[in-house]
DNA sequence: GAATCACTCCAAAGCGCTTTGGATGTGTCA
DNA sequence: TGACACATCCAAAGCGCTTTGGAGTGATTC
């Protein structure tokens, strides 16, 4: 090991910049610089030497510097709104998160959260896009008609939306589930087993999703004569508690619901417990279908599924998203891209035919 | 609005920088500057002038460069292992991040997350230091003997641990639960009901917490003359399937537990599942108490509890670790600061005296 | 032999901000 | 009146990187 290489062997836990680096090698900034990047008009001798060098004395860029350098950060910011009244976190948020790390790593992109309350939703978006943080955003919880869409495409910040929102009518790029067909399917599906009153336990729906989702269920129902009751209806976030006295008090009427949909897994369990509690066999007296984010820690059953279900992999589409945002950056002038997921349908142990 | 006015405010949906936003005051940009960050060498008239035309112009300071000009990344980073054998995120990521994130968003900080499989750990904080997008970082999953703290404190970058990591002797920041004395004490509740024979439904033991938690359910054992039974001891990833193989295992014996200590309020909801499909009621021939993070999404009932709990919120936790770090790093050389949380035991409607 | 070219490399400007080290003007005191 | 402090402002350097516009080699071409 040289003296000089010593010298900057001793600086190994500090951060060696590229002045130092190009010092260290007797070679200018410029070519250190290229050769780091991969441009061509540097020998690939100096190359290997520069590559080695970097390795070895661990130099890493600087990246506030970079940014400010090329006007781009390397970054995408995900925006989660948090409301006031409702301060729950999105339980599928995590998931979606892990998955859309993995792009983002996969493209030496970092991730950026913030979080927003909902009345300051204009100033922040303002905000983030002024200050620079960020590359572009992933829209979380789209509700209907959201303004967010508009104010993006406004201020040009590229993004894609978790989800879609109903009544906007601008391009713009999204991936979302196919909510509405789920559920009609669902639905049907129950239908088809001779369930007659079935209860639907939403989200709340101002959310897109959600409101996607009950049409899908009133869809069904019209399609197969049945008559679209709001007493079975309900519109609310999706708790454990929730399900539980949504369906404890349906089930405690003269006229039960024989089945149940549910937005949720969380809800679902909820119901299950109210079903218990009411002395009553699932599958058998009523029946459970609920949608399933397949979250990683709130798996649905393993070989045998708990409950059934619309499956559709939040994860999957954190990472979709990511991957549709980043090649949306790398071509601007590119038109919006669309992305819609099909959720599959498991039939597990919570649904039978309906009790005659 | 004067004509200067308006050439400016046509920029309203760009960036406005410091250098125009000066042009148009006519002032420096060092005075600009000063102005707006509060330093005492400016005039306060002209001061009122200068706020007023940020306000008007919609200036925000590109981040990137005052990081590079300050040294301060105005960031704070999230670090999230992410095993390759188990895939999941940790559920409760997402509330601690939310009461972060509101402790970060008064300090004017940007919340950066990185997710790091767990083989490139050391390699990742160092990069992470070195490219220097944050000014300190949020440790999250700590083992048993975690490296990461000793190399954090080799590379001088401001952290907090989220938990605790038994053998390693250095001086560190933390915040925690006393999960051990949560479980002695939740362990000794269901023996002073009467139970002797209770299971121990743990989450993944290399994790300090999981661990921690059993040696304190050893120590109420231990204190009460009953033996420990490896039979009655589980260790893996807290899911709700888990809960449910264990128990459902356990309760098919000759011999079964009378009661189920759980870590996580999912597992406890498989355990749950398992004592009604064995026909048995929940608080009188089985009890069951678990951990309750207190997660937005999976609260424990309401007025009444479900499961009878040691609750602790984690997002108050996220807070207090986030406030923790940013006065860390406004005192560098201050003496690490530790927190220790304790669990309030709930009595929910899932324990009662063991059956005789 | 001069002109051209490809190949390597470099000096310096610039990204948008903070901050150092004055410069200028104003009031106070002897 | 001059000396000094104080208040107010500014020019310019610097943060660590990229990138523009050459400069200096040999080798090739006519």
């Amino acid at each position: 090991m040289s003296k000089l290489m010593r010298k900057f062997k001793a600086l190994w836990t500090e951060t060696v910049n590229l002045k130092q680096l190009s010092e260290y090698l007797n070679l200018s900034q410029t070519t250190v610089s290229r050769a780091l990047n991969g441009y061509p008009e540097v020998n690939e001798t100096t190359r290997s030497r520069v590559l080695k060098a970097a390795q070895d004395l661990n130099y890493r860029p600087n990246t506030r510097a970079k940014g400010l350098a090329t006007g781009r950060a390397l970054a995408i910011g995900h925006v989660i709104p948090v409301s006031n009244q409702h301060e729950m976190v999105n339980p599928v948020f995590g998931d979606f998160i892990a998955g859309a790390g993995e792009a983002y790593a996969r493209a030496g992109y970092d991730m950026m959260l913030t979080l927003v309350p909902d009345q300051e939703e204009v100033r922040a978006y303002q905000d983030i896009r002024a200050r620079g943080t960020v590359d572009g955003i992933i829209v979380h919880g789209p509700v209907i008609n959201d303004e967010r869409i508009a104010l993006l495409s406004r201020i040009g910040l590229p993004f894609v939306v978790h989800g879609r929102s109903t009544d906007v009518n601008l391009p713009y790029s999204w991936i979302d589930v196919n909510n509405r067909g789920a559920f009609e399917r669902g639905t049907q599906f129950l239908i088809e087993l001779g369930h007659q009153r079935i209860a639907l336990l939403n989200g709340l729906e101002h959310m897109d999703f959600a409101f996607r989702r009950r049409k899908g269920y009133e869809t069904a129902l019209l399609n197969h004569g049945l008559s679209i009751d709001p007493g079975l209806m309900r519109s609310e976030e999706m708790t454990e508690v929730y399900g539980y006295r949504a369906a404890k008090e349906m089930l405690s009427r003269e006229i039960k619901p024989t089945a149940f949909v549910c937005s949720s897994i969380i809800t679902a369990i909820g119901v299950r417990r109210a079903v218990h509690e009411a002395g009553l066999v699932l599958a058998r007296d009523v029946s459970i279908l609920t949608h399933d984010d397949a979250l990683s820690y709130l798996e649905n059953g393993d070989d045998v599924p708990i409950f059934t279900a619309l499956r559709s992999s939040v994860r999957y589409a954190g990472t979709e998203a990511a991957e549709m945002l980043l090649s949306l950056i790398a071509m601007p002038k590119h038109a919006p891209k669309t992305r819609l997921l099909e959720a599959e349908l498991i039939i597990g142990r919570s649904t039978g035919p309906a009790a005659s």
